[in-house]
DNA sequence: CTCTTGTAGATGCAACTGCATCTATATCGA
DNA sequence: TCGATATAGATGCAGTTGCATCTACAAGAG
């Protein structure tokens, strides 16, 4: 077996680290705030952004790379919460089409603000644009 | 609310991608070989680390980035399959000391194989080394 | 010494996740 | 049309996590 460089395991553990790291920070302004995680945010904007048509989970779970199991029970818990609209779908009697309510378009706005926060401390204070760019660019080569 | 720059959240939701991607690539991996997931692996090679010594459940929680009582039971399940060793610290009764069993040991030997493995099909053929050094940079430079 | 405060680690409970499997509907080939 | 296969989504169960709290020992103040 080939060793992998250094550079690569440098890369691999700075990737997890400041995931992690920027993760925390996110989940803990939003539960101070009393808001719902982050994954609820991710779900929200994305249903959101479809909310002409509506969306489907199995489209959903794709965007939001989640399981299926993940998906449906996550929209569960934010139809329980009252955030999400589940209605039968015309043309597909096994599928459903998800909406936003009003409140769970209040609260993404609600969350956005908090997350956005953390986000500019945490990565526009400490990288340029151009570096911002550059470290999206790498990443996105990495999937 | 200042809005973020669009290259801050490219950044920032690349990182989650790659971060998700990888992460399944590897467990997926380590899965299929009958190994254990990844966490038991950085939580072996920093036991390993420390040999000499042994190290406490205190420190190693620091170096995971773990919850105390995360660190806790994953010791207790690492301990439930004979891969570490809880022994009582002279000089401070509350405290314990782990090490690695001879079983600890081999078990991150076999897993370091599959996670390389995964490392290098999914980032050194992607990146370049000084691609992958400045990735490394950056990242750092989050944290 | 004894009381208060601090630190190491464990644990009950509720919520969440992964896995496997299940139900229901859709689609495709003969 | 019918049977086989594929797709959408739900769910039982066991294992894991987060939160709050608890126990035990340590350290410092009076």
């Amino acid at each position: 077996m080939k060793k992998p460089e250094n550079e690569t395991i440098a890369a691999w553990t700075s990737l997890v680290t400041a995931n992690r790291v920027l993760l925390e920070t996110i989940e803990k302004a939003l539960k101070e705030a009393g808001l719902p995680q982050i994954d609820w945010y991710d779900a929200l904007l994305e249903i959101d952004k479809a909310d002409a048509t509506g969306i489907r989970p199995f489209e959903l779970k794709e965007r939001l790379l989640l399981p299926q199991y993940g998906m449906s029970r996550l929209l569960d818990r934010m139809a329980k919460a009252g955030l999400v609209d589940r209605r039968e779908v015309e043309g597909d009697g096994r599928g459903q089409i998800i909406r936003l309510t009003n409140k769970g378009r209040a609260t993404r706005l609600a969350m956005w603000p908090v997350y956005a926060g953390v986000l500019i401390g945490s990565v526009e204070q400490r990288l340029s644009k151009d570096e911002a760019a550059e470290l999206a660019r790498l990443l996105g080569k990495l999937t």
